[in-house]
Formats: C-alpha cells, structure tokens, sequence
RNA sequence: GGAAGGAUGCCCGAGUGGCCGAAGGGACACGCCUCGAAAGCGUGCGAGGUUUCUGCCUCCGUGGGUUCAAAUCCCACUCCUUCCGCCA
C-alpha cells in the first residue's frame, strides 16, 4: 500500500503519477482516501485529548482515595465516565472510518516509477534487448510445436493429467519430468552465490496473501482452501516476502536475499481458453523465485542484476531471448518498475514469457510490515522488495522443446543440463 | 483430536488493578580509562501517532469486555512448549 501521508503532503503529486496507469476510478478513489484520512485525524485528535483527560482523572482518584477524601474521588469518577462514554461514541465512528480507509488503500494500486514507459497496454511494451534472435535462421524441423514433440516423445501427458485433475493440469514423464527437475537445479545452483536457497511453505493465510497484494482485489485467481482459511501460493514470492513481516531489519544485513523452488497455483480465471494447450498455460507448475529485501537506494540496481541473473540462465540454457519494459498501463498492482523475459519458442513461433522481474518499492513492505533501522539512526523506515522468476519451468521447458528440436524428432539436452539428467544427452522416441 | 503450561522491549526476565511504557541482566552505541584492547565506570538505548510546546496519545500475542483506572480481572481466538491419541 502506498504511504497515506503522501496523500496529505502532496496529493496533487499522486494524483498525477497515479494517472499514468489510466484507471479514472482511480483518482476519485484518491481523493476518498484523503478525505477519510483527514477525517481520521481529526477523531484522532479528540480522542488523544479525551483520553488525557480520564488519564489525569483517574490518577486524581487514586490520590483522593489515599488521602482518604472520598467525596472528592466520586466526583472525579462521575466525571471521568462521562468521557469515557463520549470516547466509547468516538471509537465506534473512527473504527467504520478505519476500515472504509482501509479498504480503498489495499486497493490502490503503487505509484510507478518515472522510468516506465507510458503506454495503455501490454501492446505497447518496448523491447529493451534481443539475444540470440537477430538473423538467426529457424530449420523446418524446429518448427514443430512442442505439446507434438512431447507426445511424440512420450514426455508430456496432458489426456492423463486431464484424467487426474481436470483441463490446464500437465503431466510430464519419463525424461520430460527429469527435465524439468534439473531446470530448477540449475536455477537454484546459478543463484546460490548470492542467495539463502528456502523450502517455504505452500498453504499461506489470508494476511500473508494481502501482503503481496494478491488480496482482496484478486482472490478469484487464487486457489483457497476454505475449511482451513489457507490459500494455494500462486508464486514463491507469497511466502518468501512475508518472512519477515512485521520484523525491523539491520541495515547492515540489506540486502537479505532468498530464492526458493515452489510449485505454483493458479486458477488462470481470466484466460480460459487461451494458450490451452501443451505447456503455455497450467493451473500448477513449479518456478524458482529470487527475492530481497533492500534499502530503497539499493533497489534500481537489484532490479538491473535480476534480470541478469534471469537473463544469464536462458543464454546458458542456449535459448533466444528478449527483454520487455513493462509499460504504465500493464504494470500490476504492486508494481513500481518491471521488466520480462521473453525466449523464443520457433515451434508454436511465440515469445513466451519466461521471467517477470519487479520492484515494489515500498508498496509490500508496507502492507507486510517490513522495516529496517539505518545503522547509528533512530527511527525506521519500509525496505523495498524485488523479485522475479529465477526460471519459470514449463514455458522454457516448452522452448526448449522447440529450440532444441533435431531433424530426426529427438530433443537434444542444452549442454548445462546434462550433469543434472544421469547422463541423458539428447530425448529420443521411446 | 484430548490435557496442561506459556506468550512482556533486540534477547533473557520481573511485574496479579492506580506511583508501570514497564525493575534487573545481557547485547548495542557514545564517553572516561588504555599505547591499543579487555575489564571497570558513566550516559544512552522499543515502536507508532500527533505536536515542536522535548508535551500529549497509543502499543505488554490478537480481538472483545469489566472498571474512574488494565500488562495485571473476565471471554474468545492465534501461536509456542510438553504429554496422550492419530498418522505420513
């Protein structure tokens, strides 16, 4: 959430940042927010001298009774009550006004960074770079989808995994499921130099989801568990950021990174019907995500080196790549500035989006409670969090598919996954 | 699932209605001492809000309640520990 004293100070300015994401709604929503806040502060006034006033009686009575002037002390305590109903009357109002407040804030979406382009839609993303794609030229044999190749192979079993648990499951076998594996391997062991390697938990509360901003406004994209009130993590990032909510952290120790290997759920209730097939688009599928916590002037060049990191993998995995800016209007709701990645996949002849690296600024951390103390000050202040996919499996699995594909319809491993395969060096037909 | 005990500041820990935002210790910071360090001594040391008048308000797991007054009493919940049951 965003900082509601910006609304005080310089509402004008928000307003105007705010505008870039071209949501109408949501400067009227803006303006709400500093309305019941202003408001909130004046009941917060009253009550501050409301309270000082029974505080001061009721240390009166105290004194009265031990200097045994009873008379007095009932007539303190008369008036003490009174206050103390006009305080009950108070709280009532600033409780309905705190939670009207509170609702419009989860839902205003972070302000965006100067640096994102302008643009309405994911249509009007630039491309920042492109590697491995210029000029190359694709062979006819590459150009075979890979939901094909992978049946052909015996190595991706969707009509079984439809069986299982119903349309958008997949089910990789044989040296597809050992493919995938090693894919998260390798991310993890790329990002072991920098980053705490975390097996978080997978089921997480109602407040650890409002922390990363899925909740409220995206509960329909989660999976719930309502009996026990927990949630499916739709990304590692879920738990990973709520590690340290509510704690205050050394500014020595920032940045404090983590990666961690999850299985991701999503009901994709948005995109039914689109990218069904094959390895695109699945309600389950398992990503390593890298994350920190940083001091705010660490956070531009964090996001620069994630997207290195990111980047480094697919060029080791040998896959054609691109890197997106994500424009004003497709940035999410958390985000502050994002870039992706895109590889290539010549079969299904798509860019598919393989990594989403972000920087929240101070928008989660506030709503997890994250702050650090800088070393010899007082007071504290919000981290920022950044995180992105190390490598999201399917979709570079799928490229891979494609990339790697031979004339003779067998899959040849990229080099820097065989030491984690036993040995295979190429997916021939069984 | 059943039973018992517990939750206090960065950590440990005292505190069963007013004089408690909270003893004491540790850690940490600064100063003294020292060639330097350790030890000693002194001072400081939770967070947030409001204000700038260093005053006022809030926070002792969370949420409610009782009271003139709650860390302290009552209710509910959450989490932790131990034991039993169950079970990978």
């Amino acid at each position: 959430m965003i900082d509601v004293r910006l609304l005080r100070t310089d509402l004008e300015a928000v307003r105007a940042r705010m505008a870039r994401r071209a949501k109408p709604d949501l400067l009227v929503q803006l303006d709400n927010a500093a309305a019941l806040d202003g408001r909130l502060r004046e009941f917060a006034a009253e009550r501050d001298s409301i309270r000082r006033q029974v505080n001061d009686l009721s240390k009166q009575v105290g004194q009265l009774r031990r200097d045994g002037k009873a008379a007095e002390a009932d007539a303190a305590m008369a008036q003490s009550r009174e206050f103390g109903d006009e305080e009950k009357g108070l709280a009532a109002k600033t409780a309905e006004v705190e939670e009207q407040l509170r609702q419009i804030l989860l839902r205003i979406p972070n302000i965006i960074s100067d640096e994102a382009p302008d643009g309405a839609s994911d249509e009007a993303n630039p491309v920042i770079r492109v590697h491995g794609f210029d000029g190359v030229a694709f062979d006819d044999h590459q150009r075979v989808p890979h939901w094909e190749t992978g049946v052909a192979l015996g190595i991706l079993d969707n009509e079984r995994a439809a069986k299982i648990s119903g349309a958008m499951f997949t089910m990789l076998r044989g040296a597809g499921a050992t493919m995938a594996r090693a894919l998260c391997q390798l991310a993890l062991d790329r990002n072991a130099d920098a980053f705490e390697e975390v097996r978080p938990p997978t089921l997480v509360t109602t407040a650890t989801l409002t922390s990363t901003g899925q909740l409220p406004k995206f509960a329909d994209d989660a999976y719930s568990i309502e009996r026990d009130d927990l949630w499916c993590i739709p990304t590692a990032e879920v738990p990973l950021t709520s590690i340290s909510a509510g704690e205050i952290l050394d500014e020595a120790d920032l940045p404090k990174r983590f990666m961690a290997y999850s299985p991701c759920y999503r009901r994709e209730s948005g995109s039914a019907g689109r990218d069904t097939r094959g390895l695109l688009r699945g309600h389950e599928f398992d990503k390593v995500e890298i994350l920190a916590y940083a001091a705010p002037e660490q956070g531009r060049a964090l996001l620069d080196e994630f997207v290195a990191r990111a980047a480094g993998t697919m060029e080791a995995l040998g896959l054609p790549y691109r890197v997106i800016g994500i424009c004003s209007g497709d940035l999410g709701q958390s985000h502050h500035l994002s870039f992706d990645i895109e590889v290539y996949a010549p079969g299904c002849d798509k860019w598919l989006e393989v990594s989403s690296v972000s920087w929240f600024s101070d928008y989660q951390a506030r709503r997890a409670d994250i702050r650090f103390r800088r070393t010899g000050q007082k007071g504290t202040e919000h981290v920022h969090t950044l995180n992105g996919s190390a490598l999201a499996v399917p979709r570079v699995l799928a490229a891979i598919l494609e990339n790697y594909r031979q004339s003779d319809g067998s899959v040849a491993v990229p080099d820097v996954l065989r030491p984690y395969m036993r040995g295979i060096t190429a997916i021939g037909p069984k």
